[in-house]
Order: structure tokens, then C-alpha cells, then sequence
DNA sequence: CGCTGTTTTGAAAACTGTCAAATCACGTGG
DNA sequence: CCACGTGATTTGACAGTTTTCAAAACAGCG
């Protein structure tokens, strides 16, 4: 498989920071790309080891955490197709970055890739812009973990990824998969498993929400989840 | 004042975006910022309006913050001399950015900016880095704010403002002033004024900290102060 | 069908939030 | 320079929620 054809089988190539290239840039990109496939819980990369590479999620999703030395987990972001993953310029990496199911990405190596930012302006421009996503999506779960009150933050998140499962943000999914497990949520909203089950049989006795198994959630009234999540 | 005096008189030209440019570049896009002076409590970007300026704080601090429709506020960014703020590429606004205290800024039209950074590759390259820095903040914040306990949250709090006070990292002053009201600080952390009022006299009587009026801070044991933040 | 790990449920303790009042700090004016 | 007044900070008591520890129910998988 060549390089070009890569880019044609790459899934996101529309959304992707490097669709801000011309073709001819792009092919010159491309040739510092490679694919690579990670299964559900792998490591992609690791905290305080060297931060040599940057990727570029195709397919799957990713979560970014933190483990304090006492081994509990903190979520601090997901990542979704076309989501960039490194952190730019830190000599070493703050946070782990691991697998939530199976993954595609392209992988760039980091001098490399920072060379390529000085030749293409544009994909300068384009991971700002995408830096500025990411920033906005931190300040948002900064704001969800203050709210007070478990149930506010567990009806947000269920709003949260109706829209992510959706095709578009605008038309929340009514039935959707969890791509998380109760660990991780827990995790995200900074809340214990325990309280986060119990919120969960608590909006599904008020009828918010019916579950299909652990991960199955059918959104019976995003009305009543909106009123609950402010 | 000439615009190149601008950039001469500048606190923290060493340090800011711009000093990634050249001195013909420097002084090209000095002719689009214009100084502003801001008093404390001083909105100086809302929350909801047009989204037309970005600047750089050039000395006092800034807070960026988003009230609930309760209007109580949650505190999502400090912003140091040197930082940059203005949500770039949205439409509108989504935070209110506040002065703590008497302040200078440097404000770009947006529009403008957003044609420098196709002028001045470089520009783009330094925001990129200062918005990774960013990132990474929000997301220590969120750390921190995932946190088990009102006191871990309090020491980790302290700590960070000794490093910021301190003039280099390594070093943190270990006697300083609080920028931040109780209000502002319980805002930051995630918990009220009271749990936050409680928690420094607890520190204080565990002999962590002394407290001088209501925002000077001595460190007298900063490893129990560390040891407390984990 | 049985097993293993996850999820849910239960009860008690610890913590934080809420409301209310006292104290303190700081700027103003005498 | 000191007294005063206003707002911020601290303290107190209590209610509510969350965490913790422990056990049961469940789901997924060989």
C-alpha cells in the first residue's frame, strides 16, 4: 500500500487537520504517516516516557487519564475519529493515552511532524483550531465536575454522548451504546461507581432513561435529562 | 506613542506570541494592537456577545470564568502576563473574562489576527504552543478538581499559587499575597466558601500554613503541604 | 451451563453544603 | 491618627449527599 492510498482509505479524511493541505502537501504528509492499529485498553502512549510521537485518531475512540500514585484513574478527555493525540512540545508526555475499544491511527513521528508545521502553514493553523476545540471541551468538563449535585453531572454526560453517538450534534441519538464502562464514567464526572449506578436507576425510575444491559441507555425524555443536567 | 514605542515599553515582549516574529513582522502587527488599560472587576470579554477580539495581558491578571444561570460563577482559567486570551474561531464567546486585578492588555481586532496568522507562519507555531500549555492546564484542573477531598484540593491550590508567585517554578515563594477572593478561589476549586474557610484554618492549625489578614499566606511546612495535596 | 468480573443494592460513616450569626479586615471620613 | 461602617471572612449547628465497606445480582464468555 502506497502512500497516496492511504489518505483515499482514510475514513476521516475530510475532518482531519490534514485536510487543510492541498493535495500535493498532503501526499508529502502522507509519507510521514503510518497506520497503526491498537486494540480496546492498549496503551497508546504513556505518561513520562518520552513524547516522540503525535497521532491522529481514524477510527475507534481513545481516552486521555491521569493515574494518581495510588492507582485511581482520572478521566480527562475522550477523543473521537479525526481527534489529534500528543502533546505538542512537552519533552515528556503529562498523561496516558489508552484505547476505549479497537482503534485506528496514523502516527506521525515528532520532529518530523513539527518540521512539517514550519513547511505548511495551513496545518499550523488547522491543529490550532483544533487546539481551541480541545481547550473549550477541558473549560466544559471543568464546569460539568463543579456543578453541583451527581444526578446534574450523570444527565449531562448521557446528553453528552446521545450527541456524540448521533450523526450530527443537533439530532441526539434516542438509543445509543456506552462506549465506557462504569469505571471510566465514574472517572469522567469525578463521582464513584456506586453513586453514578445510583443515579442511573434513579433516572431510569423517574423515566428519563431506560438501560439494555450495562452499557444499553435509551433516552425516554431528553427533556427531563436537559431540566435535571443545569 | 508610535506603534514600534509600543512593543518597547512591552513587559513581557520577551515571552508573548509575538516574539516569535522578526522585527519587521513585530512591528507590522504592532500596528494592529492597541493598548488597553482595565480595572479590577472590569469585564473585559462577555459571555454570549461577538466573539471580534483577541489580546494579550501584558501585566495584572485575568480570570475566565462561566456563571450558571443561578449566577453562581465557576472560575475555568487564570490568565498570567504573557497569556493569551479570546476564544479563537468561534463565532461567540462562551466564557466571561474578568480582571483581578488593575491590568494592561494588548487587543487585536479578529479579524486582523486571523489574517496574521496567514501572514506569519511563526505566530501561528507560537499560539499553537501557548494553547497546548493551556490545554494542559485545564486539564491539571481537572486533576485536581477529580480530587478526593476539600483538603487535598485547598494544599494543591496553595502550592500552585507559591509557584506562580515564586519567580521560578522550582522555586515556590514561600510568603505571598492570594489574587483571588475566598469567593474566586472556592469558585476554582470546586467547593463553597465556607468548606474553603474551614480547610485553611485546619491547614493552619496543622501547622501547614499561617494565615497573615485574609489573602497573605506563609508556607511553614510545604512537604506536608505536598504530602496533604496527593 | 458454569465461571468470572462487572454492576447493582444496602447500611453506616464521613464529608460537604446550607443557613445563620459573629468576627475581622479594610477603606472612608472625622 | 483614630473611629466607624461596610463587606468579606470565619465559625457554628444541622441537614443532605456522597463515600465507604460489604454482599447480592447480573452480564458476558468460554
Amino acid at each position: 500500500m502506497n502512500e497516496q492510498s492511504q489518505c483515499n482509505t482514510c475514513p476521516v479524511r475530510e475532518r482531519v487537520a490534514c485536510a487543510a493541505l492541498g493535495p500535493a502537501d498532503r501526499a508529502e504528509l502522507a509519507r510521514l504517516g503510518t497506520r497503526r492499529r491498537v486494540r480496546k485498553g492498549a496503551t497508546v502512549f504513556s505518561a513520562g516516557e518520552g513524547n516522540d510521537q503525535y497521532a491522529t485518531l481514524l477510527s475507534g475512540a481513545l481516552k486521555v487519564a491521569s493515574f494518581g500514585e495510588d492507582g485511581t484513574e482520572r478521566l480527562l478527555s475522550l477523543i473521537h475519529p479525526a481527534g489529534f493525540v500528543g502533546e505538542m512540545f512537552a519533552p515528556v508526555a503529562n498523561h496516558d493515552v489508552i484505547a476505549l475499544t479497537d482503534s485506528d491511527l496514523c502516527v506521525f513521528g515528532r520532529s518530523e511532524y513539527e518540521r512539517a508545521l514550519d513547511r505548511f502553514p495551513n496545518l499550523a493553523k488547522a491543529l490550532l483550531k483544533r487546539s481551541a476545540q480541545d481547550l473549550l471541551e477541558a473549560r466544559s468538563l471543568i464546569a460539568l465536575q463543579s456543578r453541583r449535585g451527581a444526578r446534574a453531572r450523570v444527565a449531562a454526560f448521557l446528553l453528552s454522548m446521545a450527541r456524540a453517538a448521533g450523526h450530527s450534534a443537533e439530532r441526539p441519538a434516542k438509543q445509543f451504546a456506552l462506549p465506557l464502562s462504569r469505571g471510566e464514567i465514574a472517572a469522567l464526572l469525578g463521582i464513584t461507581i456506586e453513586t453514578l449506578s445510583r443515579q442511573l436507576t434513579s433516572l431510569e425510575c423517574d423515566g428519563a432513561i431506560r438501560r439494555q444491559g450495562a452499557r444499553g441507555i435509551d433516552l425516554l425524555e431528553p427533556a427531563l435529562l436537559e431540566q435535571t443536567a443545569r
